[in-house]
DNA sequence: CAACCTGTTCGCCA
DNA sequence: ATGGCGAACAGGTT
């Protein structure tokens, strides 16, 4: 269920085996997540090192360990990362366990979207260079936001929000949460809105993403019941503000849930 | 049983 | 070359 927030959650899961040895690691090389990956050098090098940070950005992670290992995860639609006891048995879809003294760490993930990436030596792998501004960052500005919508000016403003390369971390709760607080239509053109609407749009992006991040990251925890999150989903959903009931549709190739009231077409 | 799903990547087309 | 879109990937859930 991996968005920002649910990654830097799962991420802090395998912290508990920091500084921790891995003495041996279990993998099915076959598996599509560890597809392109070398699943020999990975098994080779990280056993025997140590767990020594783990770092997110956006809907990826990296863990590295000693000697210049780098463990890159993603979790796809159904990924997640937790422990166990020492000694424990993969069940069906726990596609990587480490096994540490005191605990496994496990990757599971059923529907196999998300991937598994190893790189061993000197500087950074090149999937773990540098990427977009993240949201909570100074350079996510008004400038850069603006530079990005009009880049994508035909594609409806939810498509683009659904784009890692301007927005990292944002999924589609996250964006449908962030056009309803500023109440703009998932299918406006991204090159259509307003100086005031990007205002508002840059805002209920940094909003929702920090107080995900405070909310889930931690203990994943519920977001408030204000939140357009919890009624989203419901048949029968309706708008937590006014009461109005949820538009449904494709946008982006993703089910969109929105308020026609508080979320007007342009001319409507 | 059919439809649906908190994600990315590829090929096709404009 | 770049942007936009629909299909494909797999398995569980409703």
């Amino acid at each position: 269920m991996p968005e920002l927030a649910e990654v830097e959650y799962y991420r802090k899961q395998w912290d508990a085996g920091l500084r921790r040895p891995v003495d041996a690691v279990q993998l099915h090389a076959k598996k599509r997540i560890f597809r392109g990956t070398d699943t020999r050098a990975l098994v080779r090098d990280l056993t025997g090192s140590r767990l020594v940070q783990s770092i997110a950005r956006g809907k990826q992670m990296v863990f590295r360990f000693s000697g210049g290992s780098w463990l890159g995860i993603h979790l796809g639609m159904t990924g997640a990362l937790r422990t166990e006891a020492a000694g424990f048995r993969p069940l069906k879809h726990d596609h990587l366990v480490l096994q540490q003294p005191k605990r496994a760490l496990i990757f599971r993930d059923p529907r196999q979207f998300g991937r598994v990436r190893f790189y061993h030596g000197r500087g950074t792998p090149d999937w773990w260079s540098e990427a977009a501004p993240e949201i909570g960052s100074p350079d996510f500005n008004a400038r850069y936001v603006s530079e990005f919508l009009k880049r994508h000016r035909r594609a409806p403003i939810k498509a683009v929000l659904l784009l890692q390369s301007g927005f990292p971390g944002v999924g589609n709760w996250m964006a449908d949460e962030i056009l309803w607080r500023a109440r703009i239509a998932p299918s406006t053109p991204s090159g259509d809105l307003t100086a005031a609407q990007r205002t508002a749009f840059r805002r209920a992006t940094r909003f929702v993403s920090r107080e995900a991040l405070r909310i889930i990251g931690n203990d994943n925890a519920d977001p408030p019941a204000s939140w357009l999150i919890h009624y989203r989903w419901k048949s029968g959903g309706v708008c937590p503000r006014d009461g109005t009931p949820l538009a449904r549709a494709t946008i982006g190739g993703r089910t969109t849930a929105w308020c026609v009231s508080c979320q007007p077409a342009r001319g409507a």
